[in-house]
DNA sequence: TGTATTATTGTAATTTCAACACAAAAGTTA
DNA sequence: TAACTTTTGTGTTGAAATTACAATAATACA
């Protein structure tokens, strides 16, 4: 029997955040066909001598001028008629950056890239649409149990920022003292002495998360939960 | 540029239960190189015409005879140098069997194929090792908030059963009366009229998972969580 | 200097949960 | 058939976590 020709690809869910517009999700408009012209998840075929991670690594750099903080691979997508001219298995993948570390510029494959806030997206190509929801799902209980929220902060921020952080990922209100109070007892902050201003009110002191501590209670079996 | 040519796999951790033993695993012996006479995982390349489920489900009847009612997608190994000879990247899947379903039988690509109780497992060939236990990890977390648990035990069954099975799979100790309470508050099982006799002690009521109860009290977005 | 705004801290009421005790229904023993 | 062992069924309780809620402090701005 003949080796099967099965083209593998890597597609990517890129969240980013700021404070003002929250969580948005990055996409490439596509130079080529098929779905020429429609938006869609940055990504493309793995080279034979690359890691899946390097390929999306080398996608998002080559479509998008990105460079993500942290990734995460969240599903192998394989259906025989997922892409109507070959068949390609798509492994996908979701990072996270702090939109305001890059300038986005489109090249390549790409006739465009931009971010598109999540309660706003366009008709996606491909199965795209379905990956985007399972990586939005992913994300919202990954928050909840691992400290990926500092990915998309500044290293050094107020406390005010990490729970309108997860107001936005959870899409809830979240009592301000007691997510103070449960945040505090995980033992990961460091509270600074330094204080910042953010126009008026009084000002509030800044922390940082502590990743030798977070670790290592981690590695005690405490787990972080939110 | 030539398209790069990457083989896909499929691997099946398959997990098989009965009171007695507890949760096994399904291994094979490797009839070819590379890891010729190792224990591996079922597992093969993926056909041009088949899904990655449809993949699964073939080298599992063919090497094994197995037939597996939960079949899910764990992880998806891509390191270039996984495969000694050649680039392949493998879908990995794990499956729930009850083990008293089969009769084992070995043929193609494998020389025998064998239930190893999963606190004795031989040394495995490739990144075998790792993916048992990304699987054994991600089981033990599910079973926690999904009832995956009915998938290995018979229709009917009586409490002590479930409670043992929990037990297997988690590794510890759980209270029977917390755990009872805390089950039957989930609301997704029947307790019928017939009661078993097991030996001596007082005969308990036989129960039922109620999969319509549980799939509109999920759908109403009340997660199951023990 | 007063007012608006945001941050910090505290506490009482409620809910949840783990630990434990005991009764009921069988088989076992003598 | 009575005493004992084993297993299931049911309930109680105290500690701990969660929730709801309010008063005070520190700044900007007019």
């Amino acid at each position: 029997m003949e080796t099967p020709i099965i083209r593998l690809a890597v597609d990517a869910i890129v969240f980013g955040y700021d404070p003002l517009d929250g969580i948005s999700v990055l996409l490439i408009k596509r130079k080529y066909e098929p779905f020429q012209g429609s938006w869609a998840l940055p990504g493309g075929l793995v080279l034979e001598n690359e890691s899946l991670e390097e390929a999306v690594e080398r996608e998002l750099q080559e479509e998008t001028g990105v460079e993500v903080d942290y990734l995460e691979q969240l599903y192998t997508y394989g259906a025989v008629k997922r892409d109507p001219r070959n068949r390609v298995v798509s492994v996908a993948y979701y990072g996270l950056v702090k939109k305001s570390d890059f300038q986005l510029y489109a090249s390549t494959d790409a006739e465009d890239a931009q971010w598109f806030g999540w309660q706003d997206l366009p008709e996606l190509a491909f199965d795209h649409q379905t990956i985007l929801a399972e990586g939005m799902k992913r994300i919202k209980a990954k928050i909840r149990y691992e400290p990926i929220g500092f990915e998309l902060l500044d290293d050094k921020f107020p406390f005010s920022e990490l729970h309108k952080l997860y107001e936005y990922v959870l899409g809830e209100q979240l009592d301000r003292r007691n997510f103070k109070k449960k945040f505090l007892q995980l033992d990961v902050l460091d509270e600074l002495k330094e204080k910042i201003s953010q126009g008026k009110g009084r000002p509030g002191s800044l922390f940082t998360f502590n990743r030798h501590r977070y670790f290592s209670s981690k590695e005690k079996g405490i787990n972080f939960e939110i």
